[in-house]
DNA sequence: TATGAATGAGTCTTCATTCAT
DNA sequence: GATGAATGAAGACTCATTCAT
């Protein structure tokens, strides 16, 4: 392991990297990150799977990473709704219409992060996805608490709860949107904020 | 041949089948299916892994058992409904309501089915996984139609996505709710029906 | 195993054990020996597998017992034919008739000696069946010889060999030969002994 | 996926596999497919049961492949012979003698078809080795046929038996001749054939 | 005699990973 | 970067056998 570059920030090894994955991403969102081999990922790759290896660490690595750069990536985005000047309503709109555009962006991702979670989290390694979880937690009923502070939800929501209606909702859909399918993204966000909005509005 | 009776139909030695049964649920629901060894229901059963074969076929029939008892109670009690003279806006509540008890009483098959259906679905065996999906969704599109036509609901409403937003909502509840939590499961219900009903009536 | 009488020579559990032994011979000779469970043999006998071991102490004691039962009937019949009055010839033909008529009353049995003999051997328990072998070959060798010394054999013959290629094509007939089938056990010798007889006369 | 060259067939990896299946193959015969163990396998190879996989799918197809190889060897001789131009006793003659080469040549081969064909029958990925039974009974039979039709065989023989009688002799003795023993292959054949051509000629 | 539950040793197979070439 | 061979640990499943009831 005595790289003078690191594989993962290298530029020239970068696309490589990227490629293998993205078919990996795309492996462990179809079957389940357990359910893929690192056979089935060579075999995608045209490659054995011991070659692998020399682009990763383990397979644990290459789900840390997918997870990584994608979390890194959504939460810089919510960030910058809460530090917006958007009026409450609106960044909450916002906060959904981002959401759903990372699952058509980063559908592997989203889908991997939705069904694995639970599990990884119970390894050291993945604890920071209980940071992340948090974090969410907190953009979340930040932006509910906004918006009942400023009068325009209802003051009788249980906050806690309708945080995570609206997260379940949201991130499930994953599990059936489908890129140029026949409704876009976009219309899902709508429709979606058209009931919610309706149900929580002061 | 001889067998004068079904070992999983028998009264006497269900018990024990049933025993197993829930802690092999416990366990799938938990670590997943695929992460459940053979060896960790036996161990938490106290007996050896072998002898779990006494009992049922396979890992696999184990799961296909857990879930095809379930689901057989679940759609009876949505048939119930649909059969039921409640008008269209408290079978929709009720529809909601039985769910959420499923999610209590039912927590470990609940989270099973979803969280490996769509895996498992990818298997002979489990095909009739999809037929109850695609009833499911016949469930909650009569219950939603009905309402938009005695006018108690929208009649601008994607229906497809309505329903799929609710189904989403509240199955997914499973992965966060405790049951003896702070929340009932009625609480939940309740509140998810009053956001819910507030954005989808007319 | 402080038994007052052997089951094995009591009358009165004799009929049970035989039919026992009746079944798991067809299966050991259907099937092979170690393709054979002991659930094979109680599900055919519609008893639970742990069941048998009221009656035999292992597997193993089965196709002892089976094997053991007929050989002793097989080569008393040997006895009687070397012991009898028969000239040479009648002799050499009597038993291979008397071996035809073996493999039409006790096909499984003959089946089961002609595909396990030669693996059971290697166990200290089934030691006997060389002395068998060596005691078939001590009456073929016999038989062949005197038909030599009284001239109506061939002098040229390899006697070793003439006795390996008339054992062979007897007893490997078991595989073939269906009772009640096109042709009767008779016909049978008969076809081979024309054969035979005309091949290595003098 | 993007391999170029399937190591079933590739010369170069084909020399371990060869060796492999060598190995598996003697064991096969010597002990039974059912008795040999994977691990028997690995342990004669000097590695570990798990590094068979990375050559052989199964157990089952590395049996597969031994009889299938040799099959296709065997029948290729046989029909050269009947497509030859020698006169109908002479092939005959080189039939049995071709068998007996067999033996000498390919021993731990023919003692697997001669005594696992019959259970390995009974699966679907085996069915052919019905055909080859099929095929075998051709050959043999149009061999005697023509025989008799050309006037060197009796035209009393019942065909069909005398087939069996043939086949099973040659092919039984693979389970006691010894290459290097006392008697070449060469001789067992022409002892054999002067039994048999003179009990079956006209 | 038979049942039903369990044992314990073993069997085939899988798979992430390593490493010499 | 990639191959091909192998490791080693584990996993699902089998099966002869035991034994309390």
């Amino acid at each position: 392991m005595a790289q003078t570059t690191d594989p993962a920030t290298n530029p020239v090894t970068n696309s490589r990297r990227a490629e293998l994955l993205a078919i990996a991403a795309r492996l462990f969102a179809e079957k389940g990150f357990k359910n893929t081999t690192v056979r089935d990922i060579a075999d995608a790759a045209g490659i054995l799977s011991g070659s692998l290896y020399h682009h990763f660490d383990s397979k644990e690595s290459m789900v840390d990473e997918i997870l990584r750069t994608f979390q890194e990536e959504l939460f810089g985005q919510y960030d910058e709704i809460l530090a917006g000047d958007l009026d409450p309503r609106a960044k909450l709109e916002r906060a959904v219409v981002v959401s759903f555009e990372a699952i058509d962006k980063h559908r592997d991702e989203v889908a991997i992060f939705q069904n694995e979670a639970a599990h990884l989290l119970t390894f050291d390694r993945f604890a920071y996805l209980a940071d992340r979880n948090q974090q969410s937690r907190e953009v979340w009923l930040t932006l509910l608490r906004n918006g009942v502070d400023a009068g325009v939800l209802r003051d009788d929501l249980d906050l806690e709860l309708t945080y995570r209606f609206i997260r379940d909702t949201v991130w499930v859909a994953v599990s059936w949107y489908r890129p140029g399918g026949r409704r876009t993204h976009t219309e899902i966000a709508r429709q979606y904020l058209s009931i919610l909005l309706e149900g929580i509005r002061s």
